[in-house]
DNA sequence: CGCCTGCATTGACGTGGATCAATCAAGGCC
DNA sequence: GGCCTTGATTGATCCACGTCAATGCAGGCG
């Protein structure tokens, strides 16, 4: 991913990218508690990643799509502290950690490129952290919809037509919100012609109306 | 921080951590949009961080006292994303970040170090989400108050007193309910002999009940 | 000293979203 | 095809927390 490398650099690198993992829907590519010796850069497919208390109660703490990086909480105590499950049949590719540490040592442009993808996931956490501190119920779901259509436009997809991978129960834990309110505000949204909601299938007819639900002030 | 370096390399350590600043009570370290260079270390004094949107809300992300690293959020756009406030007088080491990712090329420990900082916040981060997600006012004050009382003890400081450097919008901030249940909240805790509480001076009786109140099931 | 200002506390009341529960739609499978 | 399971929708009710407002407390300053 980092650009501008020499021939040998990018055989380097090619190397640490080589192993590939393909996940079940439903499986697990790592659970809490497992020792943590690599990272995964998914090549196809979606995950959720969750954190547990012992008692149980669970939160849904990302959504990952193609070409998102999942392990990095692992880091810290060379153990994973969270569940990555596959919503539909996916592939990694495994990057060994201390690979990574070796090579970016090596590589200036990779040791870069691996401290933004930390800092991007924090700066991304700040912004769940708003959303669940300081919105209200409509207004996260508008945002988590204008976010993830932003994240598959990006990847060539329609900016105005989703699937969703993932449950209303999953999305109301990702959001702080239990799954009938999140079904609610679909319908909320769709009697206010905003979305067109069909069960998992979206299309967003008003974004900018989205738009004015997450940010009244400013989108007038 | 890192453990058995050499002469050398504890030479190259120290002259990073040479600049210091020193930050006045409700000066900021640094702010949204700035741009980034350096990760702080705190040394002395007590800072919250807070995100903003464009309309006007804001969320406090997080408090970090001394030995704490901050500014992490900053390098993945070479831009601040968030304020750092102090919240009494505060001196911070200044850490150039292309030095540090120079010299954790060449001193393997350091580098790891890093990204277990790096790794940490995003666990804490986690954490903090699952909070906001889905505990209750009280479970979120209980845990708060453990956690902060937790860190303290790291650092030598008593295991049941501690002062509050913050004030209850802050906390409510950050902990996603308003100053008025924070209170209340606090009053409780008071009220049921867990806690003693005279302003922003804090005497914790029964640790074990405020566990309990996060961890109904495990703590009996 | 008394006044002012910024927090904190407490009360009364309203509401957004949780809870409980029934019904419905869509696959998957025999 | 009919049955079963899993997830989604919708309604009725409830309550935790937000909102609005009054009061209290402590520190700073003229």
């Amino acid at each position: 991913m980092p650009m501008g490398l020499s021939e040998q650099e990018l055989l380097r690198v090619d190397e640490l990218v080589a192993v590939r993992r393909t996940v079940k829907r439903g499986a697990s590519l790592f659970h809490n508690g497992e020792k943590f010796t690599s990272l995964y850069a998914i090549r196809t497919g979606f995950f959720k990643t969750t954190v547990n208390t012992e008692d149980g109660r669970d939160q849904v703490t990302g959504f990952q799509m193609a070409g998102e990086i999942i392990g990095l909480d692992g880091i810290v105590n060379e153990l994973h502290t969270c569940d990555a499950i596959a919503l539909e049949d996916a592939e990694v590719c495994v990057l060994p950690f201390d690979r990574i540490e070796e090579i970016s040592r090596e590589i200036n442009s990779l040791q870069r490129h691996v401290h933004k993808i930390m800092s991007r996931e924090i700066v991304r956490e700040h912004g769940v952290m708003l959303l669940l501190g300081s919105m209200r119920a409509e207004e996260r779901l508008a945002a988590f919809l204008l976010n993830l259509v932003q994240r598959l436009q990006a990847r060539g997809f329609s900016k105005s037509e989703l699937i969703l991978r993932m449950t209303r129960e999953e999305i109301g834990s990702y959001l702080g919100m239990k799954l009938e309110t999140v079904s609610r505000t679909f319908s909320k949204f769709a009697d206010d012609g905003m979305v067109e909601v069909k069960q998992r299938h979206i299309h967003i007819c008003d974004a900018d109306a989205l738009k004015r639900i997450v940010n009244p002030q400013i989108c007038q």
